[in-house]
DNA sequence: CGCTGTAACTTGCGCATTGCAAGTAACAAG
DNA sequence: CTTGTTACTTGCAATGCGCAAGTTACAGCG
């Protein structure tokens, strides 16, 4: 019992209305909390794997689709229509008259690196067989 | 480009059963990034928040009900089942002849406090209008 | 001891999402 | 102009989510 109190607003019961129906990508938040508000864009299997492939270097589509963990072609392509939306990576047409993109870390994305080296830390401890990340990575601040 | 090459192992081609149908619970991990074992235990929107209840001290369920994102009934089971089957938190029966758990952070459960935090501080930067954890919250580090 | 309130779920259903596999569209290269 | 490549979209089955109602087991009270 570490952090008794303090932690939630007082929230009337009159005023929650679902919050469930306010889903990632919503305008509006289940809670004012700012984990909540956190998993709300990326609290899902997918969106921070993105992120850390992004971290990585990669750009493009077919980068991603490369990746160990074989995400499928309809989510990769919504996780980073969100991504986009969501500000956390920008889109940058790479051909003349362009419908191919590459996408790159925004600031706001960068930010999440901490969240990617906390993750990396706690898999690492508790999953030994788990590859551990470049020093580099690990150290890095932005 | 920050972290290019050394993150992914190598991993043969023929080797990529589909790493989806390995999900959240499941024994196999989709690939052996630390981050992607991570998030095949975390990665939804409700496992943290209820990891962050546990941190401020809630242990019963209608505590982790009564939260600000109200989330229902059948959710809650289901994520509490998991918690405790992936050993984030231990059940402790309450009650003589019970059936009434309470829900306590175990040592690999209190070490996702450091995600928490960075969740907190990127969320309170990117989303001003959520609240500022307390300060105890942040500096604690278990 | 019986009744009632409370807490902790389970259930059924409709809707949404996931993921597989196949298909499509647009661009560059030859 | 044709072909290969890349980046998706589409349709469908399976699974998960969330609402609302219902069930179960325990404690407390009279």
């Amino acid at each position: 019992m570490i952090f008794e109190g303090g932690f939630e607003p007082r929230r009337e019961p009159a005023e929650h209305a679902s919050a469930n129906a306010m889903a990632i990508m919503k305008d509006e938040p289940r809670s004012g909390c700012p984990i909540a508000a956190t998993l709300d864009i990326v609290g899902d299997r997918w969106t921070l794997v993105i992120l850390r492939d992004l971290f990585i270097g990669k750009k493009r589509y077919s980068d991603f689709l490369a990746s160990p963990e074989r995400i499928t072609t309809n989510i990769l392509a919504s996780r980073l229509d969100r991504i986009a939306r969501a500000g956390l990576a920008s889109r940058k047409a790479y051909q003349t008259r362009s419908r191919r993109y590459e996408y790159e870390l925004t600031d706001k994305g960068r930010d999440l690196l901490p969240i990617l080296q906390a993750m990396s830390r706690w898999g690492n401890k508790h999953y030994p067989e788990t590859f551990t990340p470049p020093a580099s990575f690990m150290k890095a601040r932005r």
